[in-house]
DNA sequence: CAGGGAGGTTAGCGGTCGTTAACCTGAAGG
DNA sequence: CCTTCAGGTTAACGACCGCTAACCTCCCTG
């Protein structure tokens, strides 16, 4: 067969298994041979593609903050002129998108933030920050008497739902895919709702 | 017998501290020493009070298992007779209360399950397992046209907005605390609804 | 008032972990 | 054909961690 679009290069190959290693036993529950041991090659060969072990996880965290961050902004710039209410479904899409498509990062995101470096740790703080009160800026005004402080509660516990895909048993079990996605969905937009309504 | 409102007991004393370090750093990331000096005395000084790291652990995720299921029943009891749609109610406050006061227990309670032994593992996901039921089948009662499994991942999501309260900023910068309890029932109700309207 | 248990202490052992050092190898390039 | 180097290997080091051993010291009680 054609060599396939992007070969995925062993760096990728090395945070796809320990993203997965980190989210099962926890970043401090897992040793580099095992890690290393999951891609083929054994313990310190690692050290051939990043610095150490915390390496692997700062740039795990950063990059996704700064994925959903992205995306994000490209919904909220695509959606220019469109209706909050519109974009607010978008957002909350792209984020059930991710939640379902990459279980181990959502589970480290909120997980294992504390096990940064403190330069680390700031960035990501500020990235995920930033995609925070975009949300809050989009729920606020398609609910306009909603105060701020309230919906930034809200926002975080909506991520709480759609985060909880981790505990709705491995994929199979489940209703299937895109069920499950319109279920979230709906019931975000419902959480939502009543919060925005007095 | 035993006095309901004794001083809290040296190893109550331990219990509590460990549920905040763990919650703090994971489990892998406390030693003992740490939880010592938490509570006045040093490292070994643990082992006259629990036979392990390990068994602190297991006692901290059977204690709020327990617990969760134990005051669900007893709602349960005291609504009976009574409409779904309340018993729902005091469901959802009774869990927003333990996410509220207990927020260390309600952090490990859904991270730090695989670290414990086979046979406490099995016990502290039977004892969960009962308590999703529960509610599954109480709101089924309330959404009699959802679909059992939809209605199995409903509970779990609105358990994950419920438990977000950890990531709600400390207790002082919220908008006070019955307030927050106010817009998470909303919110959990409006999710339900939301799930349960076709 | 002996003595024994409850609840501490410090020293230290054995194992594990992250990381480094030193070495190997196959393929590309002039 | 020789060199270079990316990407591996194994050995080993130092730090740390959970836990045990040995010992101490109150306080309660017969």
């Amino acid at each position: 067969m054609a060599t396939r679009t992007d070969a995925p290069t062993r760096r990728e190959q090395i945070l796809r298994e320990a993203a997965r290693l980190f989210a099962e036993r926890g970043f401090h529950g897992v040793g580099v041979d095992e890690i290393g041991a999951a891609v083929g090659i054994s313990g310190p060969g690692l050290y051939r593609h990043f610095a150490g072990k915390d390496a692997m996880l700062a740039e795990l965290l950063v990059g996704i903050s700064g994925q959903l961050l992205t995306g994000a902004k490209r919904r909220v710039r695509e959606a220019d002129g469109g209706s909050a209410d519109v974009l607010l479904d978008s957002l909350i899409e792209g984020h059930i998108d991710f939640a379902l498509d990459d279980r181990p990062l959502i589970t480290l995101h909120d997980r294992e933030l504390d096990r940064l470096r403190d330069t680390d740790r700031k960035l990501v703080r500020q990235l995920q920050r930033q995609y925070v009160e975009l949300w809050v800026s989009v729920v606020r005004e398609v609910y306009p008497t909603l105060p701020e402080p309230a919906a930034r509660s809200a926002v975080h516990s909506v991520f709480g739902l759609l985060n909880s895909t981790p505990h709705l048993g491995r994929p199979g079990s489940l209703p299937g895919r895109g069920a499950t996605a319109e279920l979230l969905h709906r019931m975000a937009r419902g959480a939502f709702a009543a919060a925005g309504t007095d």
